[in-house]
DNA sequence: CCAAAATTTAAACAAGTGTTTAAATTATTT
DNA sequence: AAATAATTTAAACACTTGTTTAAATTTTGG
């Protein structure tokens, strides 16, 4: 009979459990729940099916662990930021700043997270997860505080992480439209990406935070 | 034995073969290409998977046809902005309002054409059906001027494209992000997005059309 | 009206899907 | 070393996949 490590004290070896996490990633990442199968994981780790079902009991919940995975870490990146003790207009070009180093090193990111989400692939609302831990920052007081200092312009936060992420997220879940559409590699879309997180601190730091209001 | 129609002077009645079509856009578009069977599409027409073979050969040949459609009805929309008779800031302006109002009808596209890219469901590249068409309208060499004249920021062409295409098409791919995130319902998102719309306008033009140099 | 063509259908095809079973192997514990 | 538990495997499960076949139906043209 099968039994699912519950990773207490087991002195299992772990690695094989680990494998399978990082190849499903892998997978998943780049086909997308619909466009891989459990044996297109299963040869990428080089072993069985059965042993996937046997340490995660299905390909949905496999999925939604990777899912909650790359959320948490997308999250702590974010976090790390609004923890800071920082005028808010440091705060959010430091944020376009760490969020653009991120999704370099993870570009595939902002795409599976957005298609998880359009599939309800996540079990429950992704917002009690999401915005309490955020909240806890402060940064929504922050941000009221400094809009009614009338350094910030009054957009409403659904508005502002809005353009926030529209600048920051799209320039990667586009990247293969910005390739074929453009005819670039790799390399110069590199340094298009480089050259767009600049323009993109500029333009949203000076609309953001007006700095000679029109008397 | 089949014979494909070839809309010639053919007397048929063509309503099935475009139904066919609607229904097969309609599924594509909410569920993707690997989201949904051949099955899934000859439901939602109230017919059969052959029939579907019949009028179209494969699910992938009724998926590119689909592709290409939605292509060419997005491309129509930009290019009747770019052949108007304008200078290049209202041209600007123009076609941020024309692509928002266009996506406000077909939200889906967005994503529907990135995620067909990703996946190469695409025979060709893009670039030269879609580059070429734009290219004619002259609009490459007025930008180019109004930068020489320095009417208008030195970015790239490809940066300009991210820009935009980041501040447009992020905010109806990522609806349902938004949605739950904020745990808001689809009137107040509308409101959002004709929100955004006007940010940003204000803020695209005001950055690529910087009216006072620094001297 | 009737033969020929075009359209639509039900049924079957092989291949692929996620999952399970039970046996084989390896590791652990006494 | 023997017994027990954990891990890994091959094979099968029932079901869905895209596609095809061949028969039925409708439409068309003489």
């Amino acid at each position: 009979m099968q039994r699912i490590c519950q990773n207490e004290q087991m002195k299992i070896d772990l690695s094989t459990e680990e494998k399978i996490k990082a190849a499903a990633k892998r997978v998943f990442m780049t086909k997308g729940f619909d466009g891989c199968s459990v044996r297109d994981i299963a040869k990428e780790v080089g072993s069985n099916v059965a042993l996937l079902n046997y340490y995660f009991r299905s390909k949905e919940k496999l999925f939604e662990l990777i899912f909650e995975g790359a959320m948490s870490d997308f999250l702590q990146s974010i976090i790390e930021v609004f923890s800071s003790d920082l005028p808010l207009k440091d705060k959010t070009s430091l944020l376009i700043d760490k969020e653009f180093d991120f999704f370099m090193e993870h570009p595939e990111l902002p795409m599976f997270i957005i298609q998880a989400i359009q599939q309800n692939k996540n079990e429950s609302s992704v917002a009690p997860t999401f915005f309490e831990p955020i909240e806890k920052t402060g940064i929504f007081q922050q941000l009221k505080d400094a809009q009614e200092k009338g350094e910030m312009r009054p957009m409403s936060l659904r508005n502002i992480t809005i353009l926030l992420m529209s600048n920051v997220h799209y320039p990667f879940m586009s990247k293969k439209l910005t390739q074929q559409f453009h005819g670039i590699d790799e390399a110069t879309l590199q340094q298009d990406l480089l050259a767009h997180k600049a323009y993109v601190k500029e333009m949203l730091i000076n609309y953001l935070f007006p700095q000679n209001q029109p008397a």
